[in-house]
DNA sequence: CTTGACCTTCCAGCAACAGGAACCCCTAAG
DNA sequence: CTTAGGGGTTCCTGTTGCTGGAAGGTCAAG
């Protein structure tokens, strides 16, 4: 298989796909042009990164995860504290997200957007209240 | 003024306030020593980056914001509009993140974690439910 | 034979700094 | 006078996870 149908297969976009076997996390074959020379496997692997990668997983999770998961004699525990850890990063992003939220939604709200230059968010970022 | 005093009184780092000067953010003074010449409109500046970054506007957002800051004819609609939309990105954000707590959550509380293989997150890696 | 769609490698760039090397400046103490 | 220290300076590299683009090889079809 070449690297366009893979990508088709994967959902990942072939750039990503060469970035992956630059840092190691897939060995693809290669044909005798030099192509490379995907396997089932290949296409199987680059799905599960492409799914660790959408719950925001690191690249660095990603190579232990796919690690554990090849590995037959895993710990789930293993698995489940990279998840936890990762969980908890998560968690600390939304809270921090959402105190910036909660601010900006009251300084738009108190601003009256019009022409004159009168600004409670800018006054806000002079001097918080 | 010093860079270190500075640092201290806006409450960045040495090494921010260089780079906003590189990036054009702040033009200090020069002593003829070379040294950074801050004035007290300069700390006062840094002081209004260092909040607006905190709130997790982006440097050219930044760049925008101080302008209209110094701006006294600025329309106050201006601001609200860079605020606006960065409030948008912000609940985007936030609105992903949550889908990935939901689903880590879920995962990490079906895992057993313990010595066993078996592991429902590498099982939905592998394909997803 | 040429066109066009593939594929290859390599290099640059994004955001917003942080770390570190190599060096200059200034003051105070021995 | 020298030395030690704690400032400051520039410049280069690295971070994360790719993305875009240039320059060129390969392959099947018309």
């Amino acid at each position: 298989m070449n690297i366009g149908e893979v990508s088709k297969k994967a959902g990942l976009p072939a750039k990503t796909i060469r970035y992956y076997e630059d840092i190691g996390l897939i060995k693809p074959a290669r044909d005798t042009n030099g192509y490379r020379a995907f396997s089932g496997a290949d296409v199987h692997k680059l799905a599960f990164l492409g799914r660790a990668r959408a719950l925001g997983f690191t690249i660095e999770d990603c190579r232990n995860l796919l690690a554990l998961w090849e590995d037959q004699g895993r710990a789930s525990g293993d698995v489940r504290a990279i998840a936890k850890e990762h969980l908890a990063e998560i968690e600390t992003k939304i809270a921090n997200l959402q105190g910036m939220r909660d601010t900006l939604a009251n300084l738009v709200s108190a601003c009256a957007g019009d022409d004159r230059p009168d600004c409670p968010i800018l006054n806000d970022l002079q001097s918080p209240r």
